[in-house]
DNA sequence: TACGCGTGGCG
DNA sequence: TCGCCAAGCGT
């Protein structure tokens, strides 16, 4: 047996643990652009710039986005130096737009510090915009080598298993990340932080964990007990409520297109949209939807409708179409169809040009 | 503590 | 098609 109970918890020896993923990491160590070669000395603004972008978002999806940045702003004073749009602008499609402002915030905050480096330790990374308990810890283990629990979701998965901890998230949260920080080992910290997250990502995954293949499985009583698939658990979600809103996509005569820019604090803060109700429960009427639009004009309605899931709703936005002559004054901006792309649409707002562009004749 | 905050992939 | 989930943070 290479674990033992012990008043109802499971005792695990951390230096074999640790010893055992080091060496599947080791094995399987991935390339990715943010991650040193072995023997080679991490770049901290690197590794903070993926933190950040890596938060609730896969590896694949953050890949050309951090290229893009680096190649752009290749020092953190480089970032500092940019302008606030140009982030949100590079940012856009990556989604929880609070990040792309934070990271400028960041970037200045850090330049303009006493040695225009990061700080060291998790304490004085935390107080830093964006970065929190998560971050600090990876930041710190990874770029600095400090002993330090990086506990995301997929740290969390993984440790309820070898636990077989019971209790939901995100009530069990404090616990899971005490058990493991118990498993830190005092070497390699950076390592065994990208380990248990890569072995996370691509063996003990949410649904049909590879067992057969994972290092852990000497330790993991969520394997021994055949539950492992079933765990972490999670308290039941409130249904995502559906919300209705009509976007008005108004062409000058000239060939540009009406955008505005959404205020900086709320949903999508900073971005730029295509001018549009409010977005409530129940169906827009167009004529009274007419009243909210940013010009007087006569709408005709475009067929089908652009649905978006976000995280706490769902939206479904129908388009009001209308032509406005070149002296339309109007807070706003306008832009030529092919300059869309220079601006920081959101996602949902490329569905909307998409939509339009494709029903509007 | 619980909620607001995007987007894309997967079964 | 749909719900779940992802290298979370701020309030």
């Amino acid at each position: 047996m290479s674990d033992t109970k012990t008043n109802g918890r499971i005792d695990v020896d951390p230096v074999a643990f640790a010893d055992r993923l080091l060496i599947w990491y080791d094995r399987h160590r991935r390339a990715m652009p943010w991650r040193a070669l072995p023997g080679e000395a991490p770049d901290p603004y690197r590794v903070w710039l993926s933190e950040i972008m890596l938060q609730q978002t896969n590896v694949a999806t953050v890949v050309p986005y951090f290229t893009r940045f680096v190649e752009r702003w290749p020092t953190v004073a480089d970032l500092a130096g940019a302008d606030l749009d140009e982030v949100l602008t590079a940012w856009a499609g990556l989604g929880y737009y609070v990040r792309a402002h934070s990271l400028h915030k960041c970037a200045q905050v850090v330049a303009a510090g006493r040695n225009g480096g990061f700080p060291v330790d998790p304490a004085a990374l935390m107080t830093l915009p964006g970065i929190g308990p998560y971050s600090a810890a990876a930041i710190a283990a990874i770029a600095f080598g400090q002993r330090a629990a990086a506990v995301d979701g997929n740290v969390e998965r993984v440790i309820a298993r070898v636990y077989a901890v019971e209790d939901p998230l995100p009530g069990v949260k404090a616990r899971l990340a005490a058990l493991a920080g118990d498993l830190v080992p005092a070497g390699r910290s950076g390592d065994y932080a990208q380990a248990l997250m890569d072995l996370g990502a691509t063996v003990c995954t949410p649904r049909n964990p590879a067992c057969t293949i994972c290092p852990l499985v000497p330790w993991c009583r969520g394997c021994r007990q055949g539950c492992a698939a079933d765990l972490p658990r999670r308290a039941v979600k409130a249904p995502r409520p559906i919300r209705h809103g009509i976007a008005f996509w108004i062409m000058r005569r000239d060939g540009a297109v009406l955008l505005r820019r959404r205020p900086g604090e709320g949903l999508l803060r900073g971005m730029m949209e295509i001018p549009s109700t409010p977005w409530r429960d129940t169906a827009w009427a167009l004529e009274e939807a007419a009243l909210e639009a940013p010009l007087p004009l006569t709408w005709r309605s475009l067929p089908g409708v652009v649905r978006h899931p976000f995280t706490h709703f769902h939206l479904e936005l129908t388009l009001a179409t209308a032509k406005a002559g070149v002296r339309a004054d109007v807070r706003g901006v306008w832009v030529p169809l092919a300059k869309l792309e220079e601006h920081a649409l959101p996602s949902v707002m490329r569905k909307v040009v998409s939509h339009a562009l494709h029903r509007a004749y």
